[in-house]
DNA sequence: ATCTCACTGTTCGTTTTTCAACATTTTGGA
DNA sequence: TCCAAAATGTTGAAAAACGAACAGTGAGAT
């Protein structure tokens, strides 16, 4: 049996109208009649689906942290047992998804809303980073969770100068932008398919 | 009683639809299965509102016709008993109409579709632009037909050099350039109003 | 000429969304 | 403090849209 679609459409029509309305008002003040006027449904249709807007803005959160992942692992799908080191900027993939949710981004980075959802990002990241890592360990002096953590952490760092900036490069000149900084710092070799590709403007 | 909304949703999709594939391909090589994949719909929504893709495209074409007169009415509705020698260019509602619609103007103005479109279209100018000089003929000796039709047609004019430049300017300066050729051609004062708003930089 | 496959037009029963209405609670200004 | 307006949460019946299925059609390939 197949998923009804209109679910779906209703429930993007609330989300895309809570980022809206977030985009300017503070999401305290935001009320349920607000958001089903802007998504143009009954507010029964609210409802239905959400007790509160909590739960549709806690709905939201985990679209965006599901996306992230899914967009992190895309090169993996393609090729199977993938090295980190072998990326090539057009398989990098986790720029797309911030492009894709560029004004939910933009909202929790220039507002104080969602203080711990920063810190949920990166841990998600870091996992991520994490099963990589366990598969080729090179150095075993190096404590695997801080190196995860530590890269995880520099990656946001990059998005977050991105939506600061303004998104003023495309997802490709970030991609191009990571894999040179990686490049550069380890400069044994263990990122050479970047070269070429290495562009920015 | 109030309109279901659901209905609207629909068939806008649907329009919105078909107008997506009419950019890209010929109107009679458009199946309904594509329209209804593209607007994410049932198909038997589809026939639940019109019988063939000829049906919907008609409704579309009416919508447009409805919404240029309404928004050349639009400046009558302030200020009863309007003279059309005073509009200004803030009150020119028509080419925020055509920037409306505007994909839906460059696929008539690009291709040979809807043939009769074009002559529909500036059927109803002169009809509205008619309305207009009845109350108002300052020379007897000019027939109010002609008058009309040559107004309608140099309207029309105006609006396909601003379709096939590609919109490079904004409605307000398209009504400004109108005013601007209005005040040009009768030097008498009719439009005075223009003076200073004369901008299209 | 036959076959295949996509599109057509329609049906069925089910689910979602709709509007209108209601009592209640919360909010903000006088 | 009081009062009016707005928001809340819920109900019931009606309508729209849904997925799935079906037989029929037509165009293009074999």
């Amino acid at each position: 049996m197949k998923k009804d679609r209109r679910i779906d459409k209703s429930k993007n029509a609330l989300k895309d109208a809570l980022i809206l309305l977030m985009e300017e008002k503070e999401f305290k003040s935001i009320t349920i009649t607000e958001i089903v006027h802007l998504a143009n449904l009954n507010r029964g249709t609210f409802y239905k689906h959400y007790p509160t807007q909590e739960e549709l803005l806690n709905e939201l959160i985990e679209d965006v942290l599901s996306d992230l992942v899914s967009s992190y692992r895309d090169p993996y799908i393609t090729v199977p047992n993938f090295d980190v080191g072998k990326l090539s900027s057009s398989s990098v993939k986790i720029f797309d998804h911030v492009e894709r949710y560029s004004r939910f981004y933009t909202i929790i980075v220039n507002s104080n809303v969602l203080p711990g959802f920063q810190n949920r990002i990166c841990q998600v990241l870091k996992e991520l980073i994490q099963s990589d890592l366990i598969k080729l360990m090179p150095n075993p002096e190096i404590d695997c969770s801080l190196l995860s953590s530590y890269n995880a952490y520099a990656l946001f760092g990059l998005i977050i100068e991105w939506v600061n900036g303004g998104f003023i490069f495309t997802p490709h000149q970030m991609a191009d932008q990571l894999i040179s900084i990686i490049s550069y710092q380890s400069p044994k070799g263990t990122a050479e398919t970047a070269k070429g590709t290495n562009s920015t403007g």
